[in-house]
DNA sequence: CAGTGGTCTAGACCACACT
DNA sequence: GTGTGGTCTAGACCACTGA
């Protein structure tokens, strides 16, 4: 007996049948179940090509095809001659991978954040609406500024799924300290990776709170950036509205 | 005789050589120049794989992932029991694909838009930088006004290349009717195939005239989108400073 | 029907990283 | 050297399109 009776879920057929989806696809999916389960961590080597295609019992060529999938929607990262890792937003490379503020110098910049207040709330519609629960549902709302070189330039307000993140305090995103990212943090501290994300970009007028807290004038022109940030299945677990001063930043986007 | 002959560019050896580049990324850059020389024309059936890989002297799964390639950027369409087709602004799949605007309320709106102004003038530094070419060159200049069901929701001011679109007038513009999409348009007159652009987004208070083009109020947040577009060969033909309203409307963009 | 892209396989060999 | 991913091949069969 081989491991492949471990593995019953694999349809062999035509496509006649309106289930079918090809091989690479139906592997694929059972890897993302064993990424979404927490099987394989952020930042962990998963089974070579040779071992998951013995695994699933089909040719290393179809494992492959699954994997180059993966590896171009940023799941995975393959590395010659040692493996295929897991994304984590602790690699230096996708660190900061959702932030599009660029300042206009082009120059790096020193980026430090500061948490303001946190606290468990009830959500209101819009909320509720953008993480998909109830109105009145508790969520954790976090404010943050982020700054440029000691600048600030962000003022976030975030409301995250309370049934993970019900346990994140103040104390904590301090301790955390102000240099790391915060998606690295929730990926080592409630194990959620940040897979995926929707933005909505407009231009509002600063009302008096965030004007001061950004240091520019009332009324001041400002991007409001709305973004529902997604984990593994599809599953909104974070809603954000960001405020951004462009006077010396832009918000930077490519468009194939 | 083959026609293999005919493709002496091919490089078949180990990475030894600093210059080494893969079979498929080899052939990819020969069928990019294709694409860059007018050779396949937007929309076109391109020749089949085994018919490419035989002109090209590879295997057709090499074919087939410089495809893949391509077609992940955007650039090539395959159909199956069609072909591989040059892909286009003209099909209805990637009319507007550079259009992150979107109504807020999510319902299709019907797009207009009116040329205002079109004449050449002398590139000034930003343009020219923009651009690659030197300050006082010559560029056309466009005026545009884009409306969603029939409310002006975005005012844009561009500037092209004069050595392609030197010939580019009102009328034209105006014959064309209002419903086309302007990439569209120059693709089928000049030729030019805009693959890829970038954009820097900033707030700004409107400008008087600007105000009134877009029936907002003086001073009231615009969004600003700087768009740089290139054709094939990464060659830079289109800059282009828009200003959206986003009373009704919102900057969309997804982050992988 | 013939022709196209789409999937899957099996095997060879190369390039890279670690030990 | 061993094990990993990266490239390339040749061939089989399936699914879709249009004559």
């Amino acid at each position: 007996m081989s491991d492949t009776s471990s593995v019953p879920h694999i349809i062999r057929q035509a496509a006649a049948s309106p289930t079918f989806s090809p091989l690479y696809r139906q592997i694929k999916t059972l890897m993302m179940d064993a990424l979404g389960a927490g099987e394989w961590e952020p930042g962990a080597l998963i089974p070579s090509e040779a071992e998951l295609a013995a695994r699933f019992g089909v040719s290393q060529g179809t494992v492959r095809k699954a994997i180059d999938e993966m590896s171009s929607e940023n799941l995975l990262v393959r590395r010659q001659g040692k493996g295929t890792f897991v994304a984590s937003h602790g690699d230096p490379h996708t660190r900061y991978r959702f932030l599009r503020l660029r300042p206009d110098d082009g120059l790096p910049q020193q980026k430090h954040s500061r948490s303001l207040s946190c606290g468990v709330q009830a959500a209101d519609a819009a909320t509720a609406a953008a993480l998909v629960i109830q109105p009145g549902d508790p969520v954790v709302a976090v404010e943050r500024l982020l700054c440029f070189d000691a600048r600030p330039v962000v003022f976030d307000q975030m409301f995250l799924r309370a049934e993970i993140f019900g346990e994140l305090t103040l104390a904590m995103l301090e301790q955390e300290g102000p240099v790391t990212s915060l998606y690295r943090f929730f990926e080592q501290c409630f194990g959620v990776h940040m897979i995926r994300a929707e933005e909505r970009v407009r231009a509002v007028a600063a009302a008096a709170s965030v004007a001061k807290l950004l240091e520019v004038a009332p009324d001041a022109p400002l991007l409001l950036v709305e973004r529902r940030a997604y984990t593994y299945a599809e599953r909104p677990v974070e809603w954000r509205r960001g405020f951004y001063t462009t006077e010396r930043h832009h918000y930077y986007n490519e468009l194939g």
